[in-house]
DNA sequence: TGCTTGACCGACG
DNA sequence: ACGTCGGCCAAGC
């Protein structure tokens, strides 16, 4: 398994989370398959090529915060599409209770 | 090649 | 509800 395969994994796993909804990270690399390497799925979404349509918004920290720098363009960035699909902060955190993306299936996720 | 950093997480105080 | 710690491992220098 390359780097470049454990990332197409995880792309294809952030692409199915549905608008309004938001996936932690350890959840997003379990689902494609990598449990236990949360640290994986930020590396993947920071690799993302320009141009790639994908919704790495939807991905948040198990704590219901953005794990970007705070005060930087990515980070009110990511807040603003999020709030764009109603995803609602209080406290600089989404209530991860009520907005996390709960799949039906827990196999991995392919293309 | 080695060492530090980090878009992380769960357990435990 | 925080802070710390160990596990994890790709990036970047």
């Amino acid at each position: 398994m390359t780097r470049s395969e454990s990332y197409k994994l995880i792309w294809a796993v952030v692409r199915r989370i549905p608008r309004g909804k938001v996936a932690t990270y350890g959840q997003v690399a379990a689902l494609a398959g990598f449990t236990r390497q949360p640290r994986l799925a930020g590396h993947a979404l920071g690799q993302t090529p320009d141009g790639m349509k994908l919704p790495w918004y939807r991905v948040i920290n198990a704590q219901g915060k953005i794990s970007l720098p705070p005060n930087t363009k990515g980070a009110r960035e990511q807040r603003r599409l999020l709030a764009d699909e109603g995803v609602a902060f209080m406290r600089g955190r989404v209530d991860l209770e009520r907005y996390r993306w709960r799949p039906r299936s827990e196999a991995p996720l392919l293309d």
